[in-house]
DNA sequence: GTCCACAATATTGTATACAATTATAGCGCA
DNA sequence: TGCGCTATAATTGTATACAATATTGTGGAC
């Protein structure tokens, strides 16, 4: 019985990860609410689970729970944004020197197959799953830097900055990342931690600039068929 | 009606917040149980917000959820505290070099304040409060420099270190954290971005230094007088 | 026609009840 | 005596019921 134990995961767990991808993919947008009995309705489990799964989702920043008014998508203020932005700036470019000083062959590969997704994705017009994946591409190296405790506040940070995008996003800058993810990716492969810091520290102030921080958002929508 | 709103903290909230702090103060050990029942009994509540509270804090790594067999203060381990040490090497002396170049008199004040309570703590023997007193110094920086999702970050960190703390601390090191935070606040007064940034590093290199990151650790106690 | 007060409705906050899983103790057997 | 199995007890996971709060709709006064 030395099996690595799986713990099968809860109700909770299941429609946490559920609402944050259908965040992270924007089919759930800033501001919308999430109401118990409808969430539940949805997943068909009661408000219990539901609850546990929207007080995570607050955690990390994702949803905005008002009391005794429910919970709603966040809606990052611009200064929130530049505040992630500096988090990312902080502790990215180092992590990515020290993903670069310990990846594999096995883990270049894992980051080939991320991007290849997420081209296909963007190929495939959708959008929202490519943004997922240009996501997760930064995740995964804290994961290969061997930080788990850097590597989780990333990707919260990640989290956050899908929000921040979906409000603050210039359409006009078109899909400029894959490039930047593309050189990050050679950087690694040739064990080159300097430039790997200079190309991430780089591409997270070209995503800064790519936004507009001046004005303010907004924008719910229905909520059902987001979730199917 | 433009009150700031004041929202009364709930229920879980407050179990939250004062298992915490009981963990800050070592008044709880690493490994302890908390059973919902016996939690819910102490501060009068149900298990439903004893549960909310425990994921919070789960969420913080201050304790540790075992499906379908409770709650126990987290215990971490060699591997997590480096990697604690190794964030917080990445984010506080940075933050404590905006917070030098933004404290205004008033903040000098607060900080002062803190250092001097957590001598005061010291003097009465409460070494649990001064190394909780201690950790606040670092957040205060962090909510100076006007970083509140780095200052998040921090406070989480710091939360940590101090369970770090009650298993890798070897006492043989007395108290010489006081004079770095002094030096800290001196710098911090003048406003020399760089000599604070050099001061943070080094007080946490100190700090994990003064630790005994080699062999493993456990002792778990009783609940209820813990928490009174 | 607009604004305010009050009632009706809906939603969240909390407590309790039940189901599922795990830990424990007792018992039989080698 | 020691090991393993079973039955019991204890604890957590989830669902439901009730209480508290906020929102919405209605009616009336000005």
């Amino acid at each position: 019985m030395l099996e690595p134990v799986e713990q099968k995961e809860s109700g909770s767990a299941r429609v946490a990860e559920s609402l944050a991808m259908a965040i992270h993919e924007h089919r759930l947008s800033p501001g919308m609410k999430l109401s118990e009995d409808e969430v539940g309705e949805i997943y068909g489990v009661s408000r219990t689970v539901v609850r546990a799964a929207l007080q995570q989702l607050a955690h990390d920043h994702l949803v905005e729970l008002k009391r005794n008014r429910g919970a709603f998508v966040a809606q990052p203020s611009i200064k929130e944004a530049r505040e992630v932005f500096e988090a990312r700036a902080l502790l990215e470019p180092r992590t990515a020197r020290s993903a670069a000083e310990r990846a594999t062959p096995e883990d270049i590969e894992i980051l080939q197959n991320h991007i290849d997704e997420e081209h296909a994705a963007l190929d495939a017009g959708d959008t929202g799953r490519a943004l997922h994946l240009s996501g997760m591409f930064h995740v995964e190296i804290a994961r290969i830097a061997d930080q788990t405790t850097i590597a989780d506040f990333i990707a919260q940070l990640v989290s956050r900055s899908s929000l921040i995008i979906a409000l603050y996003w210039q359409r006009r800058t078109a899909l400029c990342e894959s490039h930047a993810h593309d050189a990050l990716l050679k950087a690694l492969a040739r064990h080159d931690g300097a430039a790997a810091e200079e190309l991430m520290k780089h591409h997270l102030l070209d995503l800064l600039t790519s936004l507009d921080l001046r004005d303010q958002p907004s924008v719910p929508k229905s909520l059902k068929e987001a979730l199917i």
